[in-house]
DNA sequence: TTGAACGTCCGA
DNA sequence: TCGGACGTTCAA
Protein backbone atom coordinates (compact mmCIF):
# COMPACT_ATOMS: atom_id res chain seq x y z
CA UNK A 1 0.00 0.00 0.00
CA UNK A 2 1.40 2.91 -0.87
CA UNK A 3 0.88 6.16 1.40
CA UNK A 4 1.94 8.78 -1.42
CA UNK A 5 -1.06 10.18 -2.57
CA UNK A 6 -1.04 11.81 -6.22
CA UNK A 7 -2.76 15.04 -6.79
CA UNK A 8 -4.10 15.08 -9.64
CA UNK A 9 -7.18 16.31 -11.21
CA UNK A 10 -10.71 14.88 -10.03
CA UNK A 11 -10.89 11.95 -12.74
CA UNK A 12 -7.27 11.55 -11.47
CA UNK A 13 -6.06 11.54 -15.16
CA UNK A 14 -3.17 11.39 -14.60
CA UNK A 15 -2.51 8.10 -12.46
CA UNK A 16 -0.42 7.78 -15.57
CA UNK A 17 0.51 10.96 -17.16
CA UNK A 18 2.97 13.23 -15.74
CA UNK A 19 4.54 16.15 -17.40
CA UNK A 20 8.23 16.16 -18.40
CA UNK A 21 8.63 19.44 -18.83
CA UNK A 22 7.00 21.03 -15.87
CA UNK A 23 8.43 20.33 -12.52
CA UNK A 24 6.62 18.52 -10.41
CA UNK A 25 8.31 19.89 -6.99
CA UNK A 26 6.37 22.26 -5.04
CA UNK A 27 7.50 25.39 -5.33
CA UNK A 28 9.29 25.39 -1.89
CA UNK A 29 10.83 22.93 0.51
CA UNK A 30 8.56 23.58 3.00
CA UNK A 31 5.83 22.51 0.73
CA UNK A 32 6.80 18.72 1.04
CA UNK A 33 4.57 16.40 1.40
CA UNK A 34 4.30 13.96 4.75
CA UNK A 35 3.04 10.97 4.02
CA UNK A 36 -0.51 9.89 5.51
CA UNK A 37 -2.44 7.23 6.16
CA UNK A 38 -5.55 7.65 3.86
CA UNK A 39 -5.72 7.48 0.14
CA UNK A 40 -7.56 9.82 -2.48
CA UNK A 41 -10.72 7.82 -2.72
CA UNK A 42 -11.21 8.34 1.07
CA UNK A 43 -11.72 11.74 0.68
CA UNK A 44 -13.54 11.83 -2.59
CA UNK A 45 -15.58 9.07 -0.75
CA UNK A 46 -16.02 11.44 2.15
CA UNK A 47 -18.70 14.04 1.93
CA UNK A 48 -18.00 17.39 3.18
CA UNK A 49 -20.95 17.09 5.36
CA UNK A 50 -20.03 14.18 7.05
CA UNK A 51 -16.27 16.09 8.61
CA UNK A 52 -16.94 15.98 11.96
CA UNK A 53 -15.05 18.92 13.56
CA UNK A 54 -14.65 17.49 16.70
CA UNK A 55 -13.03 14.51 14.80
CA UNK A 56 -10.78 17.24 13.41
CA UNK A 57 -10.06 18.63 16.84
CA UNK A 58 -9.42 15.32 18.86
CA UNK A 59 -9.11 12.53 15.94
CA UNK A 60 -10.35 9.32 17.04
CA UNK A 61 -7.84 6.31 18.08
CA UNK A 62 -7.77 4.79 15.24
CA UNK A 63 -6.10 8.10 13.46
CA UNK A 64 -4.25 9.17 16.19
CA UNK A 65 -2.60 5.50 15.86
CA UNK A 66 -1.98 6.01 12.23
CA UNK A 67 -0.88 9.30 12.58
CA UNK A 68 1.63 8.99 15.86
CA UNK A 69 2.93 5.57 16.26
CA UNK A 70 3.72 4.19 19.80
CA UNK A 71 7.80 4.99 19.71
CA UNK A 72 7.52 8.25 18.87
CA UNK A 73 7.16 11.35 21.13
CA UNK A 74 4.04 13.61 20.35
CA UNK A 75 6.39 16.29 19.54
CA UNK A 76 3.88 18.18 17.24
CA UNK A 77 0.52 17.70 15.87
CA UNK A 78 -0.39 14.60 14.26
CA UNK A 79 -0.41 14.21 10.67
CA UNK A 80 -4.06 14.94 10.03
CA UNK A 81 -5.12 13.33 7.27
CA UNK A 82 -4.21 14.93 3.86
CA UNK A 83 -7.16 15.98 2.43
CA UNK A 84 -5.89 18.40 0.02
CA UNK A 85 -6.44 15.62 -2.12
CA UNK A 86 -9.90 16.75 -2.08
CA UNK A 87 -10.32 18.48 -5.78
CA UNK A 88 -11.72 22.10 -4.67
CA UNK A 89 -9.87 21.40 -0.73
CA UNK A 90 -13.62 22.41 0.45
CA UNK A 91 -13.26 19.97 3.35
CA UNK A 92 -10.12 22.31 5.07
CA UNK A 93 -12.05 25.29 4.17
CA UNK A 94 -15.38 24.04 5.44
CA UNK A 95 -13.55 22.80 8.88
CA UNK A 96 -12.00 25.63 9.30
CA UNK A 97 -14.87 28.21 9.23
CA UNK A 98 -16.76 25.36 11.46
CA UNK A 99 -13.71 26.07 13.56
CA UNK A 100 -13.70 29.70 13.45
CA UNK A 101 -17.64 29.47 14.05
CA UNK A 102 -17.42 27.18 16.97
CA UNK A 103 -14.65 29.44 18.39
CA UNK A 104 -12.21 27.05 18.45
CA UNK A 105 -10.21 29.53 16.20
CA UNK A 106 -10.03 32.82 17.87
CA UNK A 107 -9.32 35.80 17.08
CA UNK A 108 -7.13 37.49 20.00
CA UNK A 109 -5.71 40.76 19.98
CA UNK A 110 -2.29 41.36 20.63
CA UNK A 111 -1.63 41.75 23.87
CA UNK A 112 2.29 42.38 23.37
CA UNK A 113 3.70 39.36 24.35
CA UNK A 114 6.42 39.42 22.17
CA UNK A 115 7.29 36.71 19.94
CA UNK A 116 7.25 39.34 16.60
CA UNK A 117 10.13 39.71 14.30
CA UNK A 118 10.55 43.13 15.12
CA UNK A 119 9.18 46.44 16.93
CA UNK A 120 7.53 47.68 14.29
CA UNK A 121 5.40 44.54 14.56
CA UNK A 122 4.99 45.61 18.82
CA UNK A 123 3.13 48.62 16.64
CA UNK A 124 -0.97 48.40 16.82
CA UNK A 125 -3.38 51.11 16.10
CA UNK A 126 -7.18 51.52 15.15
CA UNK A 127 -5.95 50.28 11.68
CA UNK A 128 -6.02 46.92 12.69
CA UNK A 129 -2.46 46.81 11.91
CA UNK A 130 -1.40 43.78 14.34
CA UNK A 131 -4.33 41.83 15.08
CA UNK A 132 -4.20 37.92 14.93
CA UNK A 133 -5.41 35.20 16.00
CA UNK A 134 -3.92 32.14 17.94
CA UNK A 135 -5.77 28.55 18.06
CA UNK A 136 -7.17 26.67 21.00
CA UNK A 137 -6.30 23.91 20.69
CA UNK A 138 -3.77 23.19 23.34
CA UNK A 139 -0.71 21.46 22.37
CA UNK A 140 -1.00 20.73 18.67
CA UNK A 141 -3.46 22.04 16.13
CA UNK A 142 -4.67 19.25 13.46
CA UNK A 143 -4.22 21.30 10.69
CA UNK A 144 -1.55 21.52 8.56
CA UNK A 145 -0.94 25.14 8.08
CA UNK A 146 -1.10 25.05 4.65
CA UNK A 147 -5.08 25.49 5.48
CA UNK A 148 -4.88 28.73 6.40
CA UNK A 149 -4.73 30.15 3.31
CA UNK A 150 -7.28 28.47 1.98
CA UNK A 151 -9.39 29.57 4.86
CA UNK A 152 -8.62 33.27 4.70
CA UNK A 153 -5.75 33.30 6.45
CA UNK A 154 -2.16 34.39 5.90
CA UNK A 155 1.37 34.06 7.71
CA UNK A 156 2.64 36.79 8.53
CA UNK A 157 5.64 37.71 10.44
CA UNK A 158 6.02 33.83 11.45
CA UNK A 159 1.91 33.75 12.68
CA UNK A 160 -1.01 32.98 11.11
CA UNK A 161 -3.18 36.10 10.88
CA UNK A 162 -6.80 36.51 9.64
CA UNK A 163 -6.81 37.97 5.92
CA UNK A 164 -9.80 39.67 6.67
CA UNK A 165 -7.92 41.36 8.87
CA UNK A 166 -4.75 41.91 8.41
CA UNK A 167 -5.65 41.78 4.52
CA UNK A 168 -5.80 45.20 5.27
CA UNK A 169 -1.94 45.69 5.21
CA UNK A 170 1.24 44.42 3.93
CA UNK A 171 0.28 41.09 4.62
CA UNK A 172 -2.50 40.52 2.54
CA UNK A 173 -1.16 42.17 -0.66
CA UNK A 174 2.37 40.29 -0.23
CA UNK A 175 0.31 36.67 0.11
CA UNK A 176 -1.24 37.78 -3.14
CA UNK A 177 1.73 37.73 -4.76
CA UNK A 178 3.08 41.34 -5.29
CA UNK A 179 6.47 42.20 -3.92
CA UNK A 180 6.36 45.25 -1.55
CA UNK A 181 8.35 47.10 -4.36
CA UNK A 182 5.37 46.33 -6.90
CA UNK A 183 3.61 48.01 -4.41
CA UNK A 184 5.59 51.18 -3.64
CA UNK A 185 4.65 52.27 -7.06
CA UNK A 186 8.60 52.37 -7.51
CA UNK A 187 9.17 50.61 -11.05
CA UNK A 188 4.72 50.70 -12.00
CA UNK A 189 5.14 48.50 -14.48
CA UNK A 190 3.60 45.04 -15.28
CA UNK A 191 4.23 42.39 -12.31
CA UNK A 192 3.46 38.95 -12.39
CA UNK A 193 2.46 37.88 -9.51
CA UNK A 194 3.68 34.23 -8.23
CA UNK A 195 1.91 31.04 -7.06
CA UNK A 196 1.17 31.14 -3.23
CA UNK A 197 2.89 27.48 -3.01
CA UNK A 198 0.04 26.79 -0.42
CA UNK A 199 -2.86 26.37 -1.98
CA UNK A 200 -4.79 23.23 -2.98
CA UNK A 201 -4.11 24.11 -6.61
CA UNK A 202 -0.26 24.93 -5.90
CA UNK A 203 0.37 21.84 -4.16
CA UNK A 204 -0.98 19.31 -6.90
CA UNK A 205 2.55 18.27 -7.92
CA UNK A 206 0.98 16.80 -11.44
CA UNK A 207 -0.83 18.71 -14.17
CA UNK A 208 -4.05 16.68 -15.37
CA UNK A 209 -3.48 16.52 -18.81
CA UNK A 210 -7.04 16.83 -19.98
CA UNK A 211 -7.56 20.46 -19.34
CA UNK A 212 -7.95 22.70 -22.00
CA UNK A 213 -4.88 24.32 -20.59
CA UNK A 214 -3.05 20.99 -20.64
CA UNK A 215 -3.86 20.13 -23.84
CA UNK A 216 -3.08 23.77 -25.56
CA UNK A 217 -0.09 24.35 -23.54
CA UNK A 218 1.59 25.87 -26.49
CA UNK A 219 -0.85 27.84 -27.19
CA UNK A 220 -2.57 28.63 -24.70
CA UNK A 221 0.60 29.27 -22.19
CA UNK A 222 -1.28 28.91 -19.15
CA UNK A 223 -1.09 26.40 -16.19
CA UNK A 224 -3.27 23.35 -15.79
CA UNK A 225 -6.27 24.92 -14.38
CA UNK A 226 -5.82 22.23 -11.37
CA UNK A 227 -3.03 23.50 -10.57
CA UNK A 228 -4.18 27.21 -10.54
CA UNK A 229 -3.13 28.85 -7.47
CA UNK A 230 -6.37 30.40 -5.25
CA UNK A 231 -4.58 34.02 -4.92
CA UNK A 232 -3.63 33.97 -8.74
CA UNK A 233 -7.46 33.22 -9.64
CA UNK A 234 -8.65 35.79 -7.54
CA UNK A 235 -8.98 39.56 -9.49
CA UNK A 236 -5.09 41.43 -9.09
CA UNK A 237 -5.79 44.13 -6.78
CA UNK A 238 -9.03 43.02 -5.56
CA UNK A 239 -11.54 44.99 -3.70
CA UNK A 240 -10.43 47.78 -1.70
CA UNK A 241 -6.62 47.38 -3.01
CA UNK A 242 -5.62 50.83 -3.24
CA UNK A 243 -7.25 51.03 0.41
CA UNK A 244 -5.17 48.41 1.73
CA UNK A 245 -1.92 49.42 0.09
CA UNK A 246 -2.89 53.20 1.63
CA UNK A 247 -3.27 51.20 4.82
CA UNK A 248 -0.52 49.59 4.54
CA UNK A 249 1.56 52.75 4.04
CA UNK A 250 0.17 54.31 6.79
CA UNK A 251 0.85 51.06 9.32
CA UNK A 252 4.03 50.77 7.80
CA UNK A 253 4.82 54.44 8.09
CA UNK A 254 4.00 54.32 12.38
C1' DT B 1 18.03 31.03 -24.94
C1' DT B 2 14.23 28.45 -23.65
C1' DG B 3 10.25 26.95 -21.24
C1' DA B 4 6.68 27.93 -17.86
C1' DA B 5 3.11 30.62 -16.76
C1' DC B 6 0.75 35.32 -15.56
C1' DG B 7 -1.84 39.24 -17.53
C1' DT B 8 -4.73 40.94 -20.82
C1' DC B 9 -7.46 41.18 -24.87
C1' DC B 10 -11.20 39.62 -27.47
C1' DG B 11 -14.66 36.68 -29.40
C1' DA B 12 -18.46 33.48 -28.42
C1' DT C 1 -19.16 35.79 -18.21
C1' DC C 2 -16.11 32.45 -19.78
C1' DG C 3 -12.45 30.54 -22.28
C1' DG C 4 -8.89 30.77 -25.89
C1' DA C 5 -4.98 33.18 -27.79
C1' DC C 6 -1.08 35.84 -27.38
C1' DG C 7 2.22 39.18 -25.36
C1' DT C 8 5.03 39.44 -21.72
C1' DT C 9 7.63 38.34 -17.53
C1' DC C 10 10.50 35.41 -15.01
C1' DA C 11 13.59 31.72 -13.79
C1' DA C 12 16.70 28.10 -15.11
Amino acid sequence: MSTAVDIAGPSSPDQAHSSTKIPNEPLRPSLKRSSHPYSLSHYMSTPSSAMDVTGLIQPSPAQQRAAQPAHTKPRRAPSWPDMWESPSGLHLAHAAELLMRAGLLALTPRDGEGGGSGPEEEEEDSLGCGTEFQPFLGAWFPFSPALFPLAGFQMGGGRWRNAAMVGEGMEGLVAEGYSPGSLGGGSGGRRKRKRCGECVPCRRQRNCEQCSSCRNRKRGHQICKYRKCEELKRKPGGPGFETRISRWRICSSV
